[in-house]
DNA sequence: TTGAAAGCGCTACCAT
DNA sequence: ATGGTAGCGCTTTCAA
């Protein structure tokens, strides 16, 4: 491995000035800085940043930890994240839970041996509250993304799930349905329990009377079989709408309604929380509350390198993105039953 | 920052002994064993993952390259990659090319100087011959994924992009479609190349002759406006059925379609190569060759550690995945004309 | 079974 | 404008 030693003797000058040359610090004279970045190209120099860390106490690293790689949400996020961090010049090291705290808590123990400079950090839920900690603890910057811990004083970067879910619900009360089911994330997760709040908060504006058989908890990503639905369907009055509280419990609805022979909307309609990505405009077709995904990852890693560059005394932040009621064609007008 | 020195101190030991007790090296009796883990976790120890890698010369980490982290085949890919890697015990330091040569060389750079162990490297095209070579002379072990670059001897895992071509031109002309367009990637990148002769060859095969005025050739994630289909339909006898040659394209394909009035399969069938991920479920249309992208990772992934770890002088492997027919709704026989 | 010394590749600090 | 020295936190090597 070639390191400065070797330019510098080559170049016939000191190991500090090679250093001073790499980094563009102290004076040096243009012919000094001509000839050693010359020796440096013949020799295919390229600096051992794992050194350059340890003295530094800078990695130029940021962790991103996501719950899911494969729902486009987190994707967009995630180049949302990427794009920011490349302009800042840092590296991303990526991560992902899984929606599981034990894998969670694996690459927080990662991260703190990596020495990070901070973490953009998408929590599984509730529970995540220990490894938060474990990076407070160490003292590693951190900004939490899309779903709030109790307890845990950070910048923070939220959708308004109870905003959303209000306006899902209230579309479907306008066209008339008035037994609408929810299919929920956990309740260890704040947008579960917001989107739970802002589907309850509906009911009661528009005057319509809550039936807890109608709500189903799942998670946001256990839609296995769809067993979860046959009690709502054997209800004496069974839905005429589902409020899907993620697109991924969407996919696994709409599915469980195919396979029931069910249309949608002609039978049942269907909203849901979150879009569907770049390959989601093949087929516009649910109703949705979509969140600025991109946003969610550009703003927090804003915030994060704000953090390790700035004041990090600086009060939390918490910011709040709108979502947007996008109407397509999975819902419609309650047509009268003709019993 | 907590190191061995203040473990040893407490615990009245050197720094070695921690070190070994750290590493499970050495012999070391039971009871100073104790005492130091003891210590260790007293004080919340985390081993400096660089302190430890410079002089190690292995840091654990490798890299992913890829070019649209937004496609579900490069996401799927992505988790199969992360899950053999954390099998192994390597982290993943993630980055996405989109499709740009320049970006690819940044991450090139970047990856240079925080000597990753390997690169799973999943190239823009062709011109990403210079950035492997780059790799090479570094002696960093890579794999290389999805496209085979000319002049690189490395291990590859591939799809079979000619015969999944065929396989859907194929399936087009036995509905009785002779009118095929293909709307292809740019030929420096070694799918669409593969992926046109798959379509030539299934001309060939079936007895149809080849009309060049119905090749478009876009990037894989150009398509911008659909100004570029509107040579298409302005032909004598327009196609009447499209082959996209991957999943990005198929979503403008079908957009631009749309926007013409024209109806999927009533007015013109479409394939395409790659599926939808997960959230394709929710809908699923486009009759596709599907790629098992998830085993892309995996096997590439297994490769590269085997790279790593095992004896570096093996000759290079090429390893070709299948891809799959899926038939779906977005095809259908040809109807006669009415003229 | 344990420890001391040297060094991984680099930069901070103090000299000149 | 340039160089010497020390040290970042750890492991390798040799010694006891």
């Amino acid at each position: 491995m070639i390191t400065i030693y070797d330019i510098a003797e080559k170049a016939g000058v000191s190991a500090m000035t090679v250093s001073r040359v790499i980094n563009n610090t102290g004076r040096i004279s243009e012919e000094t800085r001509k000839r050693v970045r010359k020796v440096m190209e013949e020799l295919h120099y390229i600096p051992n940043a794992l050194a350059r860390s340890l003295v530094s106490q800078k990695t130029n690293l940021i962790s991103l930890l996501i719950t899911d790689i494969t729902n486009p949400f987190y994707t967009t996020l995630a180049r949302g994240a990427e794009d920011a961090a490349k302009k800042a010049g840092y590296r991303l090291l990526f991560a992902n839970s899984d929606e599981d705290y034990v894998k969670e808590k694996d690459y927080v123990d990662m991260i703190l041996s990596t020495r990070v400079d901070g973490v953009l950090f998408a929590p599984a839920g509730d529970h995540s509250h220990d490894n938060l900690l474990q990076l407070q603890k160490h003292q590693i910057p951190f900004v939490v993304l899309d779903r709030e811990i109790p307890g845990i004083d950070a910048d923070v970067v939220l959708g308004d799930s109870k905003e959303g879910a209000r306006n899902l619900v209230a579309h479907l009360i306008a066209l008339g349905h008035h037994r609408i089911a929810l299919v929920n994330g956990k309740q260890d997760v704040s947008t579960a329990r917001l989107r739970y709040t802002g589907y309850k908060e509906a009911h009661l504006l528009h005057g319509l009377a809550l039936d807890e058989s109608l709500v189903v908890h799942l998670g946001f990503r256990d839609f296995q079989d769809d067993s979860a639905l046959n009690e709502l369907f054997q209800l004496n009055e069974p839905p005429t709408a589902i409020f899907a509280a993620n697109n991924m419990l969407a996919v696994g609805v709409i599915q469980s309604l195919r396979q029931r022979g069910l249309q949608v909307p002609g039978d049942i309609s269907v909203v849901c929380f979150d879009d569907f990505g770049p390959t989601g405009a093949i087929n516009p077709f649910l109703t949705v509350a979509a969140q600025p995904a991109y946003q969610f990852g550009q703003l927090g890693m804003q915030l994060l390198i704000e953090r390790i560059e700035g004041d990090a005394s600086v009060e939390s932040r918490r910011i709040m993105l709108p979502s947007e009621l996008i109407i397509r064609s999975s819902t419609q007008q309650l047509l009268p039953l003709t019993t």
